[in-house]
DNA sequence: AGGCTGCTGACAGAAACTGACAGCAGAAAT
DNA sequence: ATTTCTGCTGTCAGTTTCTGTCAGCAGCCT
């Protein structure tokens, strides 16, 4: 196994545990010797990983994706842009902020020509009004990712503001509107939620009982001829 | 200089020259005998960049992005997702299939976990009908990034067909409809087009005389209370 | 035909990497 | 406060990998 093989594979061993992982542990599991693991560590910190040891407690990746060096075409680099800067225009405020870090991150190590290509692309996303969210959607985002339960305050149709807990499992962005996707535990069927009209999100500490992927599954399958259709 | 920073450097030696160059020159030029400059090309190709090297010629770059490694956030990636997914659904074809191909490169490169993660994002985007293209918008895209004259065919707002040279320089992704934003040379204003009344297009011989980052702030500028306002 | 050029193999010297040992400093447990 | 665990660094010899030189074959162009 090759030096840069083996960095990849710590990564990985890293990534499998969410608690302090010793260097003698991972030494072990990469069939290195502790003085190596230390010395790759390092290594992987120089490449901008962010690998946090302590002493007496041991390393920790802070949770990401590390993509090897990969090259892209330029209609591949063009489609990229314009998604991110529709993401920028158009998505909430955290994920709108993702975006354009994602694009400054790429463009920061890209060469002084490559990056004025990058930042150059003129393909441009329309405005629009913003939505405006009383919420922040990174709750929503992180409740789907874990798969926990929310507790949400929620502005009916009719104007009456009801209390209830769901499932969240998907999140929809629409021209006019971003829509949250969910069981919900009170009426026992899938319900959506204009994320405007949530005047109130808590996450749970407790997990739902079902998998996101399978919650989607069933809810493509139910939905027929749903106005929404996503 | 370490082995990797020289393959980068190798590949920006590579970027500048447009004709094929020679081994012989590209070791002169980072540095390197012959011998391993070949060494460099073969581990270059086996990171996937497309080099291609043709005996009694020499070595040419298809061009492209070469990202070197790098880590993103869980809501980068997310960010990144959802604006190849948005640029898949809403894209025109060619770009449209360029997010697609873009997201599974990237997929394809992670470990096993990481890339249902990234498969498995229900971050959605709403559906909507497709705009009607006539024309290839490869063709207008490439147009504006080598800054190249158009010759257009355009369905006029009252059904008159009229037939233009215009100087692109900008595309807008708007929900109902995408625009072309070009210098016209008949009407020696800025003009923009329906790119679902363009029915034809032709890629002329001449590049326009101006910088499109020039015309695009030109055009800024002048638009004022432009309807729109991109 | 001749000159370039890509491409591969072999091998010795150079460079980088690795493991073992030693030692210091900080965090947690006792 | 002491002990234990852990991160982290320096040194150095042995190992591995990389590099340059030399040689040779095959394809492209003039």
């Amino acid at each position: 196994m090759s030096r840069s093989e083996r960095l990849i594979d710590l990564l990985q061993v890293l990534r499998r545990h969410r608690r302090p992982v010793s260097g003698r542990r991972l030494a072990e599991e990469t069939g290195v010797s502790l003085r190596t693991l230390y010395r790759d560590i390092a290594s992987l910190q120089a490449q901008g990983a962010e690998i946090e040891g302590e002493a007496g407690v041991g390393y920790v990746l802070k949770p990401g994706f590390l993509l090897p060096p990969m090259m892209f075409s330029e209609e591949e680099i063009e489609a990229l842009v314009l998604g991110s800067r529709w993401v920028a225009k158009r998505g909430d405020k955290r994920l709108a902020a993702a975006a354009a870090d994602a694009l400054a991150k790429i463009g920061s190590v890209l060469p002084a020509d490559l990056k004025e290509k990058l930042d150059g692309s003129t393909l441009l996303v329309g405005p629009r009004q913003p939505i405006a969210d009383r919420i922040d959607l990174g709750l929503l985002r992180k409740a789907i990712r874990s798969e926990h339960k929310l507790e949400l305050c929620y502005l009916d149709n009719d104007g009456r503001d009801s209390r209830r807990t769901v499932w969240p499992f998907a999140l929809g962005f629409f021209e006019e509107a971003r829509v949250l996707a969910a069981w919900c535990e009170l009426r026992q069927d899938f319900r959506h939620f204009r994320t405007d009209r949530i005047t109130q999100a808590d996450m749970l500490d407790n997990r739902y009982p079902r998998q996101r992927q399978a919650l989607l599954k069933d809810w493509r399958a139910t939905r027929g001829v749903d106005p929404v259709g996503v």
